[in-house]
Order: C-alpha cells, then structure tokens, then sequence
DNA sequence: GTGTTTGCAAAGAATTTGCAACGAA
DNA sequence: TTCGTTGCAAATTCTTTGCAAACAC
C-alpha cells in the first residue's frame, strides 16, 4: 500500500500497525464479502501469531471510520464489506456466496410508512441461485 | 388455539406437544420479530422446565415446514418472523427494532445480472431511525 | 407400542474482554 | 514517552448435539 494511503487512514486516527496493514491490503478491492476468520486465515500466513481479538478490533475500528460495512446476512456470523458505495446484493442459497449489485433501485417507501420511519439507506438484497449453481443442478 | 388449527399443524407432521403449542401460540401474529430468547423467556412462564433445546428444535421444524422465516438481520443471533408473505423490514438504527412492510415494491435485476443470477425472491431493508427515536434523539 | 420430542448438560462456534507487554507516533 | 494496539487466555453469547426418560398419536 502505497504512503500516502497509508497517511491518510492515519489522518482518520488509527495507528498503521503492520497488522492492519496486512488486514486492510486483504480487504482492498475484496468482493468476497469475508467472516472474520476468512480475514484470520488470510493474514495469519504473514504474522503466524496474529490473534483473533487483533482481527475484530482492527474490524471494529475500521467499521467505526466507514471504512468498511458489517454484513447481517448468514446467520452466526459477520461478513465485512471493504465496499462503502451504496450498493445491493445477490445471494447464492446453494454456495452461501454473496455478488454485489451496483445499481440505483431507487425503492421509496410509501408516505403512510415515510411519516412513522426516517429511511438514511435502503439495501436490496435478491435471494437466487448463481450461475454456477444453476448450471451444477441441471 | 382452536382444534381445526392444531389438526393443520399435525398433519404437517408436527407432533403437538404442549411446549410446541405455547411457542406457536406466542408466534401467532407477533411482529416483533423475536429471538430464541424472547421466545423462550415468555414460554419459560408457562413451562417453567423448559429447555432452550425445545426452542431451537421446535423453531427449527418449523422452519422446515415453511411456517415461520428466519431473520439474519442483528450479528450474533437469529430472529423469526412467523409472517411469511412476502413482505421487507424497517430497522431503527437506535433501538434496533424491526417494523414490517407490506408492499410490493417491484425491483428487478437489470439483464446484465439477470444473464447470471436466477432470482427466486427479493427483499428490501430500510434502515434509519423509528419515530419514537426520531422523537427523543431531537 | 413406536418413534418423536423433551430436558439436561456438555460441546461448539463466533465474538468479546482483561491485562501485561509492546510499539507507533 | 505516551497511549493505543497486540497476543493470549478466559469469559460470554448464541446455537447445536447426545442421550435417557417422557409422551404424542
């Protein structure tokens, strides 16, 4: 990563450790919506004795800045999302994998439920079978 | 719950237990969305030896048979939804609390994802803040 | 009577916390 | 030097599992 990408998440107020160097160069441009182990196993290669607790609190802290996004979506565990831009998702029932959607489905809620709720965002998300999948149950 | 109902569920293949009974009979029309644990807390009263095992099993056939929908909305834990018509959620950011939406909002994948995803159903989260919060937060 | 469900307790998975040692700024 | 971060281990929270006893049908 370059210096002055470095300078600027430290501008933001987090200490650039060698740690979450590595945790944000994984997540950079990652569409693959990781869990916090898929992120452990990952950096783990580099510093065999990261610990879990470093994975959440570097997750956290990033979460904190909108840096990144925390995902509901499979139950029992988070997902993290390095893409901040408004966007929606498709999601796999048979691999579990999740694809991004980058399109403006400008969804409004009708006044009887604008009036009792202030909407700050609204996400799609489409339940389906990917290409793959598809293809496999034919 | 009248007979007519019970003989329906029994003949889903859903033995009627009187734990099962008080679970379906705490989900009839309940929209708060709740979790194992609010579940169990409110039949807990009228079966003071339940187990949370009963809860999860009970939750979990009833999932099977397409009674109720399961909810990855909160990190950490699953919520159930006994509603299962089509129908997509408000989320106060504050108190955390889930409001349906009935309304059918229509949003389509443009064929450029369509080509790759079969979608079987979609659904729209609205976050922001409830009018309670909204309320108090001024 | 048969086979499912219950309750209990223990195991498991994901996440959080406390704290001493460390290290970025 | 200072204060936030790391690593470790233990604790928490939510959910699942194994199994004998209980019970629905």
């Amino acid at each position: 990563m370059d210096k002055e990408k470095i300078e600027r998440y430290r501008k933001l107020g987090l200490k650039m450790t060698p740690q979450r160097l590595a945790i944000l160069e994984y997540l950079e441009g990652n569409t693959s919506h990781p869990s916090a182990e898929d992120i452990f196993r990952h950096v783990e290669e580099k510093f065999p004795s990261m610990s879990f607790a470093t994975v959440y609190n570097t997750l956290e802290a990033l979460k904190e800045k909108g840096l990144i996004i925390e995902l509901n979506i499979e139950p029992g565990k988070k997902r993290f999302d390095p893409n901040i831009e408004p966007h929606h998702h498709m999601i796999c029932e048979k691999c579990h994998r999740i694809f991004d959607v980058f399109e403006d489905f400008s969804v409004d809620l009708p006044p009887k439920y604008a009036q009792k709720f202030k909407v700050k965002r609204s996400q799609v998300v489409f339940y389906g079978l990917c290409s793959r999948c598809a293809e496999e149950s034919k």
